[in-house]
DNA sequence: TATAAATAAATTGCATACAATCTAATTGTA
DNA sequence: TACAATTAGATTGTATGCAATTTATTTATA
């Protein structure tokens, strides 16, 4: 006899491991990030600064997948820590561009072994990353 | 010339979209479980309870990876709701027993659609989508 | 050129998440 | 049996996350 609601169990999910692996994994990073005074959140943020010169608030949420409504508060905890600035375009008075501040910068170096110390306790080959990684990027791409 | 900086490029990490994909399905959901009155996170408490006779919040924790810090809320909110009861077990008065009222039982019914609304939004192929289960749960079960 | 439509941030309100701590109850053991 | 250690929930404080709305500015067009 099937079971009508057998889709309703938690282990036929998709989504269920894919919402908890998150989690698990971004709660790994909590004690290295601590080291920076950052969070995952600030640090993905931190991570798009430190490849771009300056950035608006709409293209970095594009980045990241992220809204104004958790980016602006956000970044003012960013710049109240000293490590970005947010300027208002005097040619578009709409936008506001946030860029690294001295600080900011200087912290990529400490950051450099985050990802080696991360890498290390996630339980998976290359190979088997790798297309994690991929499938995951399908989802977000086409989602 | 290499950039020493190569891996705290946002691209380069594993971590980042599986942190944005699950919030990117998480969201789809939010249409579908409005109208059962629900979040997602309730509603995945709400999948372990609609296949448990009762169960401590302990349990149910290790169940869904949350603590009762995110808990003991969420379940008041359900009991106010009218979906489910939280009894304190006499035998051992350190444990709450959480089940399901007349009103948890039939939701279960209208909840059947959730699935299928969600599965035909993931793009990916059934091959796919496994091969993503099981990579989940190796993270999951070995993090 | 006045005004409607669109756009970017910010704000508000609600619901997680989780670390850290606290309280109460139970268990282990000297 | 006292009492230390453990355990389960609850509480507090901080930080997201996002829907919905608001404000300010810019763009499009009648």
């Amino acid at each position: 006899m099937e079971d009508k609601y057998e889709s309703l169990k938690i282990e036929n999910q998709l989504c269920f491991p894919l919402y908890a692996a998150a989690k698990e994994i971004v709660g790994k990073y909590h004690d290295v990030l601590s080291e920076l005074n950052l969070t995952y959140t600030q640090y993905i943020v931190m991570m798009v600064l430190w490849h771009s010169e300056s950035i608006n608030v709409k293209e970095l949420g594009d980045r990241v997948y992220l809204d104004s409504g958790t980016l602006t508060p956000l970044l003012k905890k960013l710049e109240s820590k000293g490590y970005i600035k947010r300027v208002r375009d005097k040619k578009d008075e709409r936008n506001v561009y946030v860029s690294l501040t001295k600080e900011g910068i200087e912290l990529k170096d400490k950051a450099v072994n985050v990802p080696p110390t991360i890498g290390k306790c996630i339980p998976l080959s290359m190979e088997e990353a790798k297309t994690l990684y991929n499938l995951l990027y399908k989802v977000l791409e086409n989602l």
